[in-house]
DNA sequence: ACAGATATGTCGTGATACGATATATCTTGC
DNA sequence: GCAAGATATATCGTATCACGACATATCTGT
């Protein structure tokens, strides 16, 4: 995937959000790994997202402190995001909406579905 | 379809060619009547994207004036678009980006397959 | 101590969907 | 005649957003 569609990392972080509440580099591994590699989701496409996401309130924002051997000093941060109710009817719009954009692109796919291909 | 997702009103237009040469107006309407009103493609989003498309080598375009009924002036002007052979490609990989993203992404919908239609 | 992984973020750029706007021609109804 | 609306092409400005590059800090393995 060169550059993916409108809306689908959205959908794709929501779902992933969907399975349990994720910091976000880990929402960056599981993407990856979920898609087996066709999704990257760097940290310059990530943050903004999840930061739009918090703003329109589909997914909720915790910082937490990573515990770690030195005694001294602030450790890792992380910040855990979790999906909202609102993110759930998201998450089932963006389905919704995916489905219906398969269906009517089969209108007009349909015709030259002897896409072979390209070698 | 709020807002079109990337790609698409590339594929949906080049289809349209596909099944014969169009000039602009028609393509409009044509792509409005087959998606049954989901997709409207505007003029300032049809012109660009022809002169994107031509530009690239996807199509070739061609003048035409309309005969009228009056003898003086200038007819109506219109231009027709039609596939070329590397837009048949073009065309052919946008068929098997939509099918390879479809199944990918079915990969993060499949647990949520529960998603009813919002109410 | 150093490299590389982990972790979160900003900045600038390029692409592009879309409303608004402009211009001109043809058709239909009164 | 002539006005309204359909036909037909095109540009401009704005808003959104994916992405590479960069910045900063912490943790782990050697």
């Amino acid at each position: 995937m060169s550059r993916p569609q409108r809306d689908d990392l959205e959908l794709v972080v929501l779902a992933v959000l969907a399975d349990s509440a994720q910091y976000g580099y880990a929402i960056t591994k599981a993407v990856d790994a979920r898609s087996d590699g066709r999704i990257r989701v760097g940290p310059s496409v990530l943050y903004p997202l999840l930061a739009r996401l918090e703003k329109s309130g589909y997914v909720t924002a915790r910082w937490d402190e990573v515990s770690s051997d030195r005694t001294e000093g602030p450790g890792r941060r992380r910040k855990w995001y979790a999906l909202s109710s609102k993110g759930e009817r998201r998450l089932a719009q963006h389905i919704e909406a995916h489905r219906a954009r398969v269906s009517m692109l089969e209108t007009f796919i349909a015709p030259h579905a002897d896409a072979e291909p390209t070698p």
